[in-house]
RNA sequence: GGGGGCGUAGUUCAGUUGGUUAGAACGCCGGCCUGUCACGCCGGAGGUCGCGGGUUCGAGUCCCGUCGCUCCCGCCA
């Protein structure tokens, strides 16, 4: 069907004859590499006396996160399981039992659309312990990116690696995932502009700036404006730097001596700049940054730029909602400092939790968690998860919270992430053996597929008339 | 749900301002060669130009619709 020479291959026919595919080099080095990979986070997590328990797959609807995957249960008709988005709320019932080092390499499953770097079912490395230390968890991870570096790649990593809070990596990376392959910081200029002649400047919460190595062409500038506006933007301000020495900007005009003095740049550079509220300009100036640095070629190639991102606020504000959601998920502890502000001012509370990033990818995160009762049921209240939902809910982990809960956190991992930067894979899907393509389809088995009338019956279903998509060409 | 890109031979692609019989490479088939090893040489088959409609004397090319794939936004506690 097609030949394992040629690196274009159409990706739907690559997997549609996955066998075939799987044969070229390429493949066979991600799909050992992924194996050597777990075999020594298998071999870590045992050495550090972390006990491997299964949790089950056929578990409880969560209505909250990520939209479930449900299965109808035979035996009690018109019920559903759901697979699990993650088995959070299990793991922390192990180290609850008394098991107090859990891991796991579960599979996760999330029914939302499909990207480059997300998939339906992830395999995620999934830690949990009493007692816990964020030092210590965060060192035996390190340990294990140490020793996977190192044996599949030959590549020494330097531990510890950076850490960095939320509210640090926001401001100057625009971004809670940053990419430090490159530099291209965001500058802040709140203050300079705060009596800034600029109306745009003087009146917005926030103002800051890129310096980009490059002079740009009004065309060029146009197409960046754009893409700002694409990201949320309501305009594009610049200084232009000129090898000539000239200076070409449209708002230089309006600020002062002390503000252009601030901005001024090396010949053969331009300044971009963001006026807006804080998180919207971290957005676009973070979205321009990580375009540019791409594009400009300052990506530090074969490099891997680790860093960990701590203080993660407890909660975001939700327009949609208008309420108050959780940023990592509702069983995170705040921090001690943060527990009085909970009740009157939520969103300035952090919470013990952290992210471990590698080049701008997520590999995982993790947080200590909440093992009192009486302030989970706080936290959900502000989550605006009533009481009767919590019963409902999450009644068993309350339940086990008021029994003797030991402290207790953890981390979870995205397997198929570490090995998409272990390989150096822009792709998910190849890393993987058996993927599906975007639309979640499998073009080689050809699942999701019909069921015949009395697997309906037998369940209870009746399906609604729908549009069918035409079966795939070929 | 929204936006961008793509859709031409088995595969990867080219196809000018609309103009005769839609090309190349690799692959495939037949023959020759036989120290080959990305073999070489000769010959050959293979295309509803994703699908439907429109404009035109004439559409792979222009317009509308639609389907598929892919990347991104939303979404992913």
């Amino acid at each position: 069907p097609f030949q394992l020479d040629e690196e274009n291959v159409d990706e739907t026919l690559r997997i549609r004859y996955r066998w075939l595919d799987l044969r070229r080099d390429k493949l066979q080095r991600n799909i050992r590499l992924r194996a050597e990979m777990i075999s020594i986070i298998r071999r870590t997590m045992e050495g550090a006396g972390f006990l491997d328990i299964e949790t089950p797959i056929l578990f409880k609807p969560t209505p909250e996160g990520a939209r479930d995957f449900l299965v109808p249960s035979r035996l009690q008709p018109g019920r559903f399981f759901a697979l699990p988005q993650s088995p959070q709320i299990l793991k922390q019932l192990l180290v609850i039992a008394g098991f107090e080092r859990y891991y796991q390499i579960a599979r996760c499953f999330r029914d939302e659309d499909l990207r480059a770097d997300r998939v339906h079912e992830l395999t995620q490395l999934d830690v949990e312990m009493a007692f816990p230390e964020v030092e210590l968890i965060m060192g035996l991870m390190e340990q294990m990116m140490e020793a996977i570096w190192l044996e599949t790649l030959g590549v020494e990593l330097e531990t510890p690696f950076r850490r960095m809070t939320y509210a640090d990596s926001m401001l100057r990376y625009g971004t809670d995932k940053p990419d430090l392959r490159f530099g291209l910081e965001i500058e802040d200029a709140t203050e300079i502009t705060r009596a800034s002649q600029f109306k745009v400047f003087a009146d917005a919460p926030a103002v800051r700036y890129l310096t980009v190595p490059q002079e740009y062409s009004r065309a060029d500038l146009e197409k960046l404006e754009e893409f700002a506006k694409e990201w949320g933007a309501k305009g594009l301000a610049y200084i232009v730097y000129g090898e000539d020495g000239e200076e070409r900007s449209p708002i230089a005009k309006f600020l002062s001596e002390e503000e252009l003095a601030a901005f001024r740049a090396e010949p053969g550079s331009t300044v971009l700049f963001g006026a807006d509220e804080p998180d919207k300009v971290a957005r676009v100036l973070g979205a321009l940054r990580s375009r540019l640095g791409h594009e400009l070629g300052l990506v530090e190639p074969d490099a891997f730029r680790w860093v960990w991102i701590t203080d993660f606020p407890m909660f975001e504000w939700s327009e949609e909602e208008q309420g108050w959601g959780a940023v990592h998920h509702p069983f995170t502890r705040p921090t001690l400092e943060s527990e009085p502000m909970l009740e009157k001012d939520p969103g300035r509370a952090l919470a013990v939790a952290y992210d471990l990033i590698c080049n701008g990818e997520e590999l995982g995160g993790g947080s200590v968690r909440i093992h009192e009762p009486e302030l989970q049921a706080k936290v959900f209240d502000i989550l605006q998860i009533t009481p009767e939902q919590q019963r409902d809910r999450f009644g068993f982990l309350l339940d086990a919270l008021g029994m003797g809960a030991p402290p207790h956190g953890g981390i979870a991992f995205g397997i198929d992430r570490m090995v998409m930067v272990l390989a150096g894979e822009p792709n998910l899907r190849d890393v993987i053996a058996f993927p599906k393509n975007q639309a979640g389809v499998d073009p080689m088995s050809g699942a999701p597929s019909d069921v015949t009338p009395e697997q309906l019956d037998e369940l209870g279903i009746q399906l609604k008339p729908q549009k069918k998509p035409e079966s795939a060409p070929g």
